[in-house]
RNA sequence: ACGGACGUGGCGGAAUUGGUAGACGCGCCAGACUUAGGAUCUGGUACCGCAAGGUGUGGGGGUUCGAGUCCCCCCGUCCGUACCA
């Protein structure tokens, strides 16, 4: 006969155990393509699988999103909610480059380690539908989509792309004027000259091919790349730091070679604009917007003799404040107009700026350098020569890489012209041009010519109008955003779809994808300074040579959200009917570190796709939340080392300020690692006679596992921890020391070492990464789920201290209680199902419980609906708290709060929704709790009679009083002035105004 | 330098529309139970003060009957970008 279990524990490990396998069993999880349901799609941005596998800073987001999801399927939404692995990268080579071991091989290693931990914390993903960037399957639609982007051209009249075959026939059919070239290439080496059509037919194939690189959205041309010799790799702008590659910290380089590049340019304002309709952070919009650096200003062309320089400017109201002109010193026209009088000081300083590491470019600003190249150019509207000169202060890949020097007007033209000596020309009114230059944008301009007496805007619109009547330029916009490095001299990556006929670029053809990746013998460059995939047994295409560098890690990633929608499709890279139906991201969640890089292509090539009609929109995600990092608390020691040989001396002798001394025995080399325990630190006074203070103490970060509340575990140091200089040590606390993992007492105290708590980065090397194993191990994961919510604001950034977890661990059993804690019936229940009863009554709630119980509905729904977690874990404690005072065993109310609890602590809410519940569960296709719809909290429960008004005085609360909700204004008003205590602290006199709000305050005015 | 976010007890944080600042949790203090506790339960805990009372949301000013919340100035922290023409 079963008993009722009155007191049985809560067992994190045996519920969650259970229900892991249960859910897998019932494929809980699993989500059909069901257009009958409303749809709706939160996505996770999918990890890189490392080799270090999670620490509890990973899941945060998950576990947001998860809530988000499994919410939403309680609402009734057909949801998905998918994961997947960016496994295509870096560390997988690197580590493929010291062992030699295939990096397909540790990638899978990692994945399944990832998949453990991600299993452990009960989220709700739908695995049959997991991607990898890395899987043929995958990325031959990765591929796909670059050759529909190598078969794309923009076209600016339609604002879109269009299939290259249109800007073909158009070609055939008008040729190519003027206006088509200039918008359509960004770079200034790159110009497309005017040609009809007739010369187009004319055309050679090769010719044609080249032209039409101009054109293409992903096109091969020469261009600046960072060129990383240490990797013997090209990185994009976002992948170096500080004139460093992000990952290894290797010198970079400036140098042109030819490139894939994707058109991204070509988007700049769509992306811009797309952005005001997005419901992302106004700080990852903003890093966008300047990312994207739009700026409206003229191209100015200045004549040089029958060639001529151009230049972008804002300030096209200042020309007549021109006094020189200055080039990069990459610029192509350095060497055609330099004369031979100074081709040895250009070409010395050209090199000298080259070799400059960029780094250094920037840290220099203070010393002003360049030199002049001999020749002039003409100024456009009067004529004047203006010198041509070279400056390292001057971009290559900023507008044309050319500035008119305007020293009246811009700072750093002004400490040119001021370091050489030319003439500064004043372009405003009241301008001081002997102190600095005017950069104000509300002068007027002053500088002779048509212009003076303008404002600055008009002068503006104006220079424009006469740029554009003489043909010396026009209105432009110009935009920061760079065209996107595609290519990697790399292993680990998608295959670029491309062969060379002829050295020109022609398209694997769909049906021959994907282009699998070759083995190599060698995951790095060959001898010749190739790439990894030159080393591959016939990498050719038809008996042509095949492109040897591979995509980027973006790639992937910029079209994932797609595939999860069809992940099997092997006909598309998903069905038509399936992007129909799942649509856009309804919620994205992913840290703030993509602002620029993954979330730009990701709209990108969005755009992109929508442009060729393969997609119905052209934005993927409608919401952004960017998750926080957890931090890492570092645990630090004092530490120092002394040491002698071991005759001078047998035993150490430490002194402190008050004279107390301790002595511990040397080693038998001589040498001792000593640590202090933190309140030792200001009263240390000398070693062996010799006095040590705290700048002989080096901070030596523990190992979080051994610390509990900054007390650290000496004993456990000593025995498990992996410094051999560490576990050796002697450990100096006030109450005794710890040596050769002995304990020797000084005073009948609790052993106590105490660690200094730091927060900064979890990472390995600072010995204070947690991992959720072990939390979950100890406290189950519904308790880290919920511990990482507790912790605060999604959004912001905040310490793991695994201190507080105890709270989080309490509510649950304290909510497990709640349903185990009635009493027992005096006819024991038998058990339905194999599920013993829960001894809770169907007695009909009182008007307090069903209070408690509408609150935390109302306020946990609200607090979903706005992704403040936080709040709703506290809402949940404070129910419990308060029907634990109840005493409240009473199934209507207590079933609906397991619901709710679901999404926040799914394993702990199954396992007592099936005790409710035990006959639902006969069902194998049942899908537990998440299948039950959410509970509607009703409005009527939280209606209070009468409220307990604040009263306060000028402002400040003074006493409460409590009145019916139904009295009006002026009843509460006059019931105020007549409490006796009011009318004390009036002393007589009558207020000067009373406030009533009513439900709110009441504040009387002296 | 510019752009963004933020600043509240010993700590993480709450206060959603201008209306009782400090919810909830950690920690700490006291007590109960216990052979014991790093278990559990109860109470307390912004600061100053014996108290009455006063002070208090980075600092200064303002609007308002009333400001953590709105406005202006300043200080500080974090993140991003940067000779951007």
């Amino acid at each position: 006969m079963p008993t009722i279990s009155a007191n049985m524990a809560y067992e994190h490990k045996a519920i969650e155990t259970k229900w892991r396998k249960e859910w897998v069993k019932r494929s809980t999880y699993r989500v059909a393509n069901d257009p009958s349901k409303p749809k709706y799609y939160v996505l996770d941005m999918f990890p890189y699988p490392s080799g270090a596998g999670l620490h509890v800073g990973h899941p945060l987001g998950y576990i947001a999103s998860d809530i988000v999801a499994r919410y939403k399927r309680h609402q009734g939404f057909n949801v998905l909610h998918p994961m997947g692995y960016d496994s295509f990268g870096l560390p997988a080579e690197q580590y493929a480059i010291q062992t030699g071991q295939h990096p397909a091989k540790t990638t899978e290693q990692n994945a399944a380690r990832y998949r453990e931990q991600l299993d452990r914390i009960g989220f709700s993903f739908d695995w049959s539908r997991e991607v990898r960037t890395s899987d043929p399957a995958f990325y031959e639609w990765t591929q796909w989509i670059f050759l529909q982007l190598f078969d794309s051209w923009y076209d600016p009249r339609a604002d879109k792309a269009r299939p290259i075959a249109d800007l073909i026939a158009r070609l055939e059919s008008q040729g190519c004027q003027g206006q088509d070239a200039s918008i359509l290439t960004g770079d200034i080496e790159e110009f497309v000259g005017e040609f009809t059509a007739e010369e187009w037919k004319a055309f050679d194939e090769r010719t044609r091919q080249m032209v039409l690189q101009h054109f293409r959205l992903a096109y091969l041309s020469e261009a600046w790349v960072n060129w990383c010799p240490a990797l013997g790799t090209v990185l994009a702008n976002d992948e170096v730091k500080d004139g460093v590659s992000e990952r290894g910290g290797h010198p970079v380089e400036r140098k042109r070679m030819p490139q894939w590049s994707l058109r991204i340019t070509a988007y700049a304002q769509r992306l811009l604009d797309g952005l005001d309709q997005l419901d992302w952070s106004e700080s990852i919009k903003e890093a966008q917007r300047n990312w994207i650096g739009r700026s409206e200003g003229a191209l100015v062309r200045f004549p040089v003799g029958e060639d001529f320089i151009e230049v972008f400017t804002t300030r096209p109201d200042t020309l007549f404040g021109v006094t020189f002109l200055t080039l990069a010193p990459e610029h192509v026209l350095v060497g055609k107009f330099t004369t031979e009088e100074q081709r040895a000081a250009v070409e010395a300083y050209v090199n000298k700026a080259k070799n400059r590491s960029e780094r250094e470019r920037q840290a220099d600003v203070e010393h002003v350098s360049g030199v002049f190249t001999g020749s002039c150019a003409k100024h456009p509207f009067t004529g004047a020569d203006i010198p041509i000169w070279v400056g390292d202060y001057v971009l290559a890949g900023y507008g044309t890489g050319a500035v008119m020097a305007v020293p009246g007007g811009d700072q750093r033209d002004w400490r040119f012209a001021k370091h050489f000596g030319m003439p500064i020309i004043a372009v405003t009114e009241g301008a001081d041009i002997e102190k600095e230059a005017d950069e104000s944008k509300e002068a007027t301009i002053s500088s002779e010519g048509f212009l003076k007496g303008l404002k600055v805007p008009a002068a503006i619109q104006r220079a424009i109008a006469e740029l554009e009547k003489l043909g010396a330029g026009e209105g432009r916009v110009n935009y920061r955003l760079r065209d996107a490095a595609f290519g990697r001299q790399r292993y680990w990556g998608e295959p670029i779809p491309i062969y060379y006929k002829d050295d020109i670029p022609y398209p694997v053809a769909e049906q021959d994808l994907p282009l699998v990746l070759p083995e190599i013998d060698k995951y790095q460059p060959t001898e010749t300074g190739e790439p990894p995939l030159a080393r591959a047994k016939d990498w050719s295409y038809e008996g042509y040579p095949l492109e040897t560098t591979t995509m980027p890690g973006w790639a992937g990633s910029s079209w994932y959200f797609l595939r999860y929608m069809d992940p099997k499709n092997k006909e598309r890279f998903a069905s038509q009917e399936a992007i129909d139906y799942w649509g856009q991201v309804d919620l994205y969640v992913g840290g703030s570190e993509h602002a620029t890089g993954h979330l730009l292509y990701f709209r990108f090539w969005t755009k992109f796709l929508h442009d060729r009609g393969w997609i119905p929109f052209d934005e993927p995600a409608k919401k952004l939340v960017n998750q926080g990092m957890i931090q890492g608390v570092s645990q630090y020691t004092a530490f120092a080392s002394f040491g002698g040989s071991p005759e001078s001396e047998f035993t150490d002798r430490f002194v402190l300020k008050t004279g107390e001394f301790f002595e511990v025995p040397r080693r038998w080399d001589g040498f001792r690692q000593y640590f202090f325990s933190l309140e030792l630190l200001d009263s240390l006074d000398s070693w062996n006679s010799v006095a040590v203070g705290p700048e002989q103490l080096v901070p030596v970060a523990m190992d979080v596992r051994f610390v509990d509340n900054s007390c650290l575990d000496v004993s456990k140091v000593q025995l498990k921890d992996t410094r051999p200089e560490v576990r050796d040590g002697v450990f100096f606390a006030t109450s005794g020391y710890w040596v050769d993992g002995q304990y020797h007492e000084f005073q009948k105290e609790a052993r106590h070492f105490e660690t200094r708590p730091v927060v900064e980065k979890m990472s390995k090397s600072k010995f204070n990464v947690v991992n959720p194993d072990d939390i979950i191990e100890r406290y189950g994961a519904d308790t880290l789920r919920l511990y990482e919510m507790f912790l605060g604001p999604i959004e912001q950034s905040k310490p793991w201290d695994t201190n507080g977890i105890e709270g989080t661990y309490r509510f649950l059993r304290k909510f497990w209680n709640l349903f185990h804690t009635g009493s027992p019936s005096e006819t024991p229940v038998p058990s339905t199902h194999g599920v013993d009863p829960l001894p809770l009554t169907n007695d009909a709630p009182t008007k307090e419980e069903l209070r408690v119980l509408h609150a935390t509905l109302k306020k946990v729904t609200e607090d979903i609906e706005r992704m403040s977690f936080n709040t709703s874990v506290s809402q949940f404690m404070i129910a419990t708290n308060e029907l634990g005072a109840l005493k409240c065993n009473k199934r209507a109310v207590l079933e609906p709060l397991v619901i709710v609890l679901a999404p926040f602590a799914p394993h702990i809410a199954e396992e007592l929704w099936q005790k409710l519940n035990p006959e639902k569960y006969a069902s194998d296709t049942y899908k537990g709790v998440l299948a039950e719809p959410w509970p509607a909290f009703d409005p009527q429960y939280l209606v209070e009679d009468s409220f307990n008004y604040p009263i306060s005085f000028n402002g400040k609360t003074r006493l409460q009083l409590e009145f019916p909700i139904a009295l009006s204004k002026e009843e509460v008003e006059a019931a105020v002035l007549a409490n006796p205590e009011v009318q004390s602290r009036l002393e007589g006199k009558a207020p000067k105004k009373v406030i009533v709000v009513p439900r709110r305050i009441v504040n009387i005015v002296v």
